[in-house]
This record gives structure tokens, sequence and C-alpha cells, in this order.
DNA sequence: CGGTTTTAGGAACGATCGTTCTTGACTGAT
DNA sequence: ATCAGTCAAGAACGATCGTTCCTAAAACCG
């Protein structure tokens, strides 16, 4: 069956998930694929189609792997405050990308974002029992407190806040 | 003193402000800004030396002309709730976007985001008289309910369950 | 072994990128 | 009326983009 591959796809694809995630999908460059995921050009084109076809494996993964962990976590959240604490503390860095500069010039894209975020929501609704969307607005705190770039501070303040609501 | 502008300096630079609020600094070319534009590539870099020299004008112009305004109407907010309105009516795309995209990899963008966000939390904590770290959270939740897309659903949950609050 | 498949390495493709240059028409000041 | 400076229109630059192709070495199968 011919010579087996020299790179683990797993490990290429997780590699690709920091890349994106770390600048904008136009910010990539294949050659940057290339040189930091460790495979060769022809093995990436043979293995995921396009840079298309990667970034989309890639966030895809991302999902799977960072997004349904912390649903399952969050799922066991009695308040709001650890709610939040649990999405600023996530890894989402990828789905904040895909969701301001890729969602609107891909749809297949935004399905999985909007899908995705629509998840978040739903667990936080059912975990702490308020309506859907005030769910959506403690997402939408999270995911602001992280596109700020330095969670801890606020995200502690405003948890510390939460706790003596209730 | 030669022959005079045929475009006005001011319309385009505001298209520019709509144009880099709507996708991505690489999705917009050169071309795209010509065409849509309505200013010849010479004259083009001729009034703002390079594209990343237009885009921080555009940027510049977004705080003084956008942003700005939302801070002296922020000054008059006194409730969180109304303060969270102000903000997620204001049209604050091209902010959301260079803070996520253009600011990691360009640090002149940084420092007109962050001091740009800075003084949204500077007016919020002075105007509702919270702390910095509280109000650094009212505007993160607002940054996160507009970059989800669909604001005022969101926004007035979240309003009226802050009412209930006072 | 021989055959086949897939790899690695790298050159090369056309397209598009941001930027500059060329040409000539136009207009305001001398 | 002349001249200087800016305009519009578009060709053209080198660089880089995503993608494909070519060649040869490597490793599995029979």
């Amino acid at each position: 069956m011919g010579r087996p591959r020299a790179f683990d796809e797993d490990e290429v694809v997780r590699a690709a998930v920091t890349l994106f995630g770390g600048r904008a999908y136009d910010g990539v460059s294949v050659d940057d694929l290339v040189s930091h995921l460790g495979v060769h050009r022809n093995s990436l084109y043979k293995a995921f189609g396009s840079k298309r076809g990667l970034y989309l494996i890639a966030l895809r993964r991302h999902l799977a792997e960072d997004v349904r962990p912390l649903l399952d976590s969050l799922a066991d959240a009695s308040d709001a405050a650890t709610a939040l604490r649990l999405v600023t503390s996530a890894d989402l860095d990828l789905l904040l990308l895909a969701a301001i500069e890729r969602a609107p010039v891909d749809e297949e894209v935004a399905a999985e974002v909007t899908a995705a975020l629509a998840a978040i929501d739903r667990v936080i609704a059912d975990a702490l029992g308020v309506p859907s969307d005030l769910a959506a607005a403690l997402t939408a705190t999270a995911l602001g407190i992280l596109l700020r770039g330095n969670p801890d501070n606020i995200a502690t303040a405003l948890a510390q806040y939460l706790s003596t609501l209730t």
C-alpha cells in the first residue's frame, strides 16, 4: 500500500487550529502552514484538499476537542459565575476569530459557528435554568471578555459581582 | 496650485471605514478600495500613502466620529442597562474587527484599540460609579453581543434583567 | 525480489496582491 | 497665455498568493 505517512494527521490538524486561531485566515499562507505544520505541500493538498479544506477541518476539530468539553463542564455549572469562568478560561481563539472574520464570508463556517454558539447558549440555559436570551447574553459576555485579551482581571471582577447577587 | 481634487477626502475615509469594517483587512484589496471609494489608485496613494495608511486613518476617523460620540452619551448613562443599550446600538464594526484581527499583528492598531476600549471603560466606570474592572466587564459584554450579530434580542433580555436588579 | 503507492523536495503555474510609472488632459496661479 | 501641479486612466512592476506538476527516494505488498 505504499510508503506510510511521515506525519501525524491529528498533530497537523491541531497545529492548524493553533495557527488559524492566532491570526486571520488570509494572514496564514500555505507557506506558513507547510513550514509550521511539518507537512509538505504535496501531502497537505493530498490529505486536506485545499487551504480552506484544512481550515474547515481544523475548525471542526476545534469544536470537537475544545468546545465540546466546555459544553460538558458547563452542564454541571450551578451558577452564572462558574459558567462565566468556565467559558473565559477555555481556549476559544479559533472560534472567536472564525465568528468575526470568516463567518461573514464563508457560509459553511457561519453554520458551524452559529451552531456552536447556540449549543453553548442551550447548555447554559439548561444548567442555570434561565431564559435562552439571557444565557446568550452570558455567552456573549464571555466572548467579549475573551476578545479583550486579559480575561482574568475582568472575569474575576464580574464573577465576584455575580456571586453577590444570588 | 494645479487641478483641484475631484473627490471628497472625508467621504473617501468614511467609505473606507465601512469597507474595512465589513471584512478583514486582507480581504479588502486596493482594487476594492479604488472601485468602491471613487478614488483613483494614484490619488489614493498620493493622499494616504499606502493601504495601511488609509486603514489607520479610517480607524482613527472611526474612533473620532463613532466612538467619541458614544463616550459623550455614555457619560450621561445612569444605569448599566442604558449603558449597555448605548454601546450595543453603536456602529462599532471596525473597532471590533480591528481589535480581533489587526491589533495582534499591528502594534499601532493595538495602541488605538486598547486606548479606545479603556476610554469606554473609564466613562462607564465614572458614569455608573462602579469599579473599573466591572465597567470593563460591561464593555466586554456589549462587544460580545455585537460580535454575535443579533444585538437586539440579547441586549434587550440582558437590559431587562439588569433593570430588575436595581 | 519487483511492483506499486505515497512520500519528500522543489520548481513552476496563473492569479492576485500592493505599489509605482507613464501618458495626457485639465485647472488654478503667475 | 504660460507654466506648474494635480488630475484620470490604465499599464506594468516585483512579490506573493493558492495550487499543480515533476522527479526521485522510500516503504509497504505480493
